[in-house]
DNA sequence: TTCATTACTTACCGATCAGTATGTTATAAT
DNA sequence: ATTATAACATACTGATCGGTAAGTAATGAA
């Protein structure tokens, strides 16, 4: 009774997802997304709403998909410093190995949107709590396990820890000197001595 | 033999600084400019060049008073450790009294700007490394003065610290919880034990 | 007072913005 | 095969974007 849809919706809010990723809210325009997602203004209006809802959706698929990257990869380390070490270290690599420096899509909206739109407060806000939880769930495994001091105010470390891995994600995005920066996430890692 | 400028060049300069520091570079248009500066466009593309360079001049405007501000909060105290929990405490404070919260115009260009212009991602890391060095100065001093470990590797910590600095004034913008971030700065400022 | 020069205001430029009206094509139930 | 329905492509909307042309007003040197 009814024609079918010719283009995957996943693969093309993957696509728009990246490119507000990349752009941010305001320099990704429609004519940019119906570029690189391979349809038209009227397909992405009835399959999304308007661009605002776009960003929206996609910005909760990052946030979702971050989380879980995130998630696995401070559990493949049976030593809790070492599975930040490698977290940050990744971050590191990463942002080092691309030619624009994307950072982090729920940081990029912190900046450009949350001071102006209460819903990407909101939503910025929650994804942050999510990972603090789950830095702090991480350092109590530390400390159950006896690698992490009894002393240790989980909760604060995680949130100290948080700051520092969005501050790097930041400065990252001015290509600062690589030895500067492992340094100094050697001295970080040691709120975790 | 001329006509005499009828607008103060520092404070109109000083408004824009103010309009591109709240709405970053996208979002503030010619409109919102003209109408806060109290001046026409062409007035402004007389005095300043076009959209681009007069937000480079605002932006070096900026980087300058930043910079003198931070070496006056950080010279405020004799000691180091009260110098920088000042330093931090203070960020806190002015942020959460207001009701957009700006952050820092420098860190904002480095997330909207810098993957996408080579010019303002080098000024953002000169103002990043001027301030990496004046921490580092400052924690210099504390070594001198006997009240930091000689021990301490003051490039590396004042890299952290300015990590920190920055994810604190980032994550600021989506409204944390304060008493989360509070805690969180009293385990940062550890690293100058 | 005249005149060259510069700052000003107004009105406009083409380009692009987000969003939509309209007509065509494909589908599946009848 | 017919037909209702929804997805498609094209072309358009008014608004706004950054930037400028053109004409007027003010200034100071001669």
């Amino acid at each position: 009774m009814v024609r079918s849809r010719e283009f995957d919706e996943h693969k093309v809010l993957d696509t728009a997802m990246h490119l507000f990723w990349e752009k941010g809210y305001e320099a990704a325009s429609l004519n940019d997304l119906t570029a690189a997602m391979g349809i038209q203004k009227p397909s992405i209006y009835s399959a999304f709403g308007n661009k605002e809802e776009l960003f929206e959706t996609a910005l909760r698929k990052y946030t979702q998909m971050h989380a879980s990257a995130a998630r696995a990869q401070l559990s493949r380390s049976a030593s809790v410093k070492e599975a930040f070490r490698e977290y940050f270290e990744q971050i590191v690599a990463q942002e080092s190995g691309t030619e624009r420096r994307r950072g982090c899509f729920c940081i990029n909206t912190m900046v450009e949107l949350a001071p102006h739109h209460a819903k990407f407060e909101i939503l910025t806000r929650e994804h942050q709590n999510y990972l603090a939880a789950l830095f702090e769930e991480t350092i109590k495994r530390g400390i159950r396990s006896g690698e992490l001091s009894e002393e240790m105010n989980a909760q604060a470390v995680a949130q100290s820890l948080l700051i520092a891995l969005i501050g790097l994600t930041v400065l990252l995005k001015s290509r600062p000197e690589p030895s500067l920066i492992s340094n100094a996430i050697t001295v970080t890692l040691t709120l975790l001595h």
